[in-house]
RNA sequence: CGCGGGGUAGAGCAACGGUAGCUCGCAAGGCUCAUAACCUUGAGGUAGUGGGUUCGACUCCCGCCCCCGCAA
């Protein structure tokens, strides 16, 4: 087996979880060639001109960062040849990686995706099993072929779902995991003791591209529904609904929720009619079961908690959220 | 210069060109078998900040600081 301070390592990725993974790799000791993370972007209420957390760290670390816009740029192609890298490794770079790039390292192209592929694949593998009310997920090292997420997987591991569990906490963790089994993986692949073991396609499940719409409340659905949305979009897209006050129709995060099955509640009401328990919490019914509402914020302001909501705005009980 | 909301008692909010109220909390007392029940009383705000208009501004105008929603 090569030593690893002597394979030169190109990185793919962008957000905060792929960051992670970069680390990592510094960490412990092998030699990133270079980097590529996407473009700049504005960002932000000043719409600041902001570097993404890979590129952050490649600066930090004096590594050679590339922003293509566009990566089948045949000159592109040629400069990340240039780079004659050993071994490519991705973490949500944001981008399909044409099969020219992934050729041109002859260790391979290892991607970390944070789920128990085949199931989620695709942007969003991490919301998807909290929204579904899944036991475990995992992150998994596999290598990447044309297709999206769709190569041999190398490597998998497997922990449980804690309740309560959001996104953001999810995010975190499988981020730390995925490096951590990125880091044990590389050595036994490097030494050829892994063999590449395809997906069984009859098992793959897709996920979307999470926008804000996803975030809209459905009083329609069923409070378990809702509750675990709460949590998997937390803190992105987040979840909202909407509250019609006098200056018009305000928009109302819902960051924190849980359900309650409690059978006091005048059944005549419409789905989304806020209303108080008996210890004054604030309820919405939906048509299956009840949701608790704990932490909200409205447009324009800070998120508090519901009993501070209810100081300045008591007029909310008895209205329909939309 | 992307669009927009906001900074008023410990917390959440309101009103008004003539020196500020509500709910909760807090303190003291009362009532009650009892309650995140009720009744009394009380403490607590130089109104983000600097300037301007005015007889007079928290309320109108301008600058600055800070917080937040949308968008990206």
């Amino acid at each position: 087996m090569p030593e690893k301070n002597e394979i030169k390592i190109l990185f793919f990725g962008t957000p905060e979880i792929s960051e992670t993974a970069l680390s990592a790799l510094l960490r412990n000791g092998y030699p990133v060639r270079a980097v590529v993370t996407n473009p700049d972007k504005q960002v932000g209420r000043e719409q600041k001109i902001t570097f993404s957390a890979v590129k952050e760290t490649a600066l930090k670390n004096q590594i050679e960062t590339l922003q293509p816009e566009k990566l089948k740029d045949p000159e592109t192609i040629k400069q990340i040849k240039n780079l004659k890298a050993d071994l490519i490794v991705v973490s949500a770079y944001g981008k399909m990686i044409p099969k020219e790039i992934l050729d041109s390292a002859p260790l391979g192209a290892l991607n970390i995706h944070p789920s128990l592929l085949p199931k989620y694949r695709g942007p969003s593998p991490i919301q998807y099993p909290i929204l579904g009310g899944d036991q475990e997920t995992g992150v998994t090292i596999m290598l990447i072929d044309e297709q999206m997420d769709h190569g041999p997987i190398l490597a998998q591991k497997t922990f449980k779902i804690a309740s309560g569990e959001t996104g953001e906490t999810l995010s975190a963790k499988l981020a730390e995991e995925g490096a951590n089994l990125l880091i044990e993986t590389i050595p036994l692949w490097l030494d050829k003791k892994i063999s590449p073991r395809p997906q069984d396609e009859s098992e793959a499940t897709y996920t979307d591209l999470l926008t804000k719409e996803y975030g809209k409340i459905n009083w329609d659905d069923d409070a378990g529904k809702i509750e675990r949305k709460i949590r998997a979009f937390h803190p992105w897209p987040g979840t909202y609904t909407h509250y019609k006050i006098k200056d018009g129709v305000k928009s109302l995060k819902i960051i924190k929720a849980t359900t309650a099955s409690s059978d006091e509640i005048p059944e005549a009401r419409p789905c989304g009619s806020v209303f108080l328990t008996a210890d004054r919490r604030m309820t919405v019914k939906t048509s299956k079961g009840y949701l608790i509402l704990e932490e909200l914020q409205l447009e324009g302001k800070k998120p508090m908690r519901a009993a501070e909501f209810l100081r300045g705005r008591p007029e909310i009980v008895g209205k329909i959220l939309t």
